[in-house]
DNA sequence: CCTTACTATTACGTAAACGTCAACTATGAC
DNA sequence: GTCATAGTTGACGTTTACGTAATAGTAAGG
């Protein structure tokens, strides 16, 4: 090991790190996510790399598309010059903030209505003398 | 109109009444979960397939598959005999709901996660005399 | 030198749930 | 007869985020 190994890492340290497989980050290099520097033929991975996939992945967790991530990673690249540009990422992640408030209410009244349908099945069921549980929510 | 006409509907009606179009009803009866009957070529959507189709929406708001979805809607067909298999539909929809809630937790953990970032965002903006709007939650 | 471990590129495959398009057919209106 | 309207089948396209070979190059260890 050479002086900061840390700096740069290979695919494989990557994939350990980040619990991603190396057809994923090759794949986020040709959607233009990553940039790695190449040493003959191989991947590097910087400081900046790693900085990039944390926000990738995160973004993921969001409901971004990888579309979207790419979008927003060139914004927070071309830096804090333009006010323009910090309030259309602040926009976009509000509005996709709405979208999942949204989608967790949808989805709460899912679970509602599923729930009483099992509540239902399970008279059905007790009626007849069959035995099951309930999920212990 | 003859003697009951809301028996049987036509594909155009079944879309009205329950928004989707041609290609999903027809894309439905491929996959074996609507059985119009026939009349000269012509899809004629019974009673039966309105309660099928009404199903299956509650299904896919519910995140159940289509093929999920199809063998739950022979269950009910094959009806109340074995209570093996109604047993077996309710322990599915069990499992559904398990899941259900658990993307209801990531999600609501993600939503925590984006406020946060959101009111960090809104700090820089403020600070550089950028106004913008929280989501009214 | 040989094996083993890693890595690379290219390219096709996958999943779900339809959309889209082409080419017909049937029906009623006029 | 013929135009318009609706319906039909079949096949291929779309989307996203990778998986899965197949093939080949390279470097370290023994």
């Amino acid at each position: 090991m050479n002086e900061m190994t840390n700096e740069i890492c290979t695919i494989k340290e990557m994939c350990d790190l980040y619990k991603v497989t190396p057809r994923t980050l090759r794949f986020y290099e040709s959607k233009e996510l990553l940039f790695p520097i190449r040493e003959a033929q191989r991947r590097l991975f910087t400081r900046r790399d790693r900085a990039r996939l944390k926000l990738i992945l995160q973004g993921k967790r969001f409901g971004f598309s990888l579309e979207d991530i790419r979008q927003l990673l060139n914004l927070y690249d071309i830096g804090d010059q333009q006010k323009t540009q910090l309030a259309k990422t602040y926009e976009l992640a509000t509005q996709r903030l709405q979208v999942m408030i949204e989608q967790k209410n949808e989805l709460a009244s899912a679970i509602r209505d599923l729930k009483e349908m099992l509540q239902w099945g399970k008279k059905v069921l007790d009626s007849r003398g069959i035995n099951i549980g309930m999920p212990k929510n």
